[in-house]
DNA sequence: TATAAGCGCAATGATCTGGTTGCGCAACTA
DNA sequence: TAGTTGCGCAACCAGATCATTGCGCTTATA
């Protein structure tokens, strides 16, 4: 089945997670990387497969071995679908700003 | 089944994400969403269920109808997962400045 | 008070998901 | 060349997901 392939669902899953932390330190290979994991090989290349398939992580051909290395610039998809709400959080952040500095005027002119 | 709920797993579905976007704007009604699209009130009922669970949204009781709202203080924790890399994009960027900064010199030194 | 509107919950069913095992193939090694 | 080692792929299976439908409860409206 051809299911489509998707950033959100990709880290969605808490293995596949952990795997682009491994990974962003440093380009692995699937038994390298099971080793850090309670699964099998297999079960860590099916997720290496869901990420390679929608580009957060890229293989490196290396002999017999293959490095599997971070797409950092995937990576900030989501970080641009999360921007609109940023503005939200950092406004509310302003406006806390304001009142923390409203009641510590308020103090000083006890 | 006791399903655990995770952020993740709750922006993983795009109809959630789109949820979370429209009430980003304006707490809605499960109706007023349902209107956004080609779905049943029952199934975004449902998704406000597991976007609530991982306290994405907070309902807000008004008679007979319930206004949903965002939690943006916890669309904060996507961003924090995210952090560590954003220095990684961060850090190609930079670098990236620094060779357009060196080609720019060797022009004007011509 | 009778009727309609707004919801959540439970049951059902098709499809995805994530894990395991068993291959087979290519590449190192003795 | 014979035997490991590192991998991906296919088949299989239990459990999760997401949508639908049918209910029943509470609140507004005539």
């Amino acid at each position: 089945m051809e299911t489509r392939r998707d950033i959100f669902q990709a880290i969605a899953d808490p293995t596949r997670r952990a795997i682009l932390v491994l990974i962003a330190l440093q380009a692995m290979t699937p038994n390298a990387l099971a080793e850090h994991f309670h699964t099998s090989r297999q079960a860590v290349s099916k997720h290496l497969k869901v990420l390679t398939e929608c580009e957060l992580v890229k293989p490196e051909l290396s002999g017999r071995e293959i490095y599997y290395q971070l797409e950092i610039g995937k990576m900030k998809e989501i970080d641009t679908w999360l921007e609109p709400f940023r503005k939200l959080w950092e406004d509310r952040f302003n406006q806390l700003d304001i009142v923390l500095a409203t009641l510590k005027k308020q103090q000083n002119e006890k």
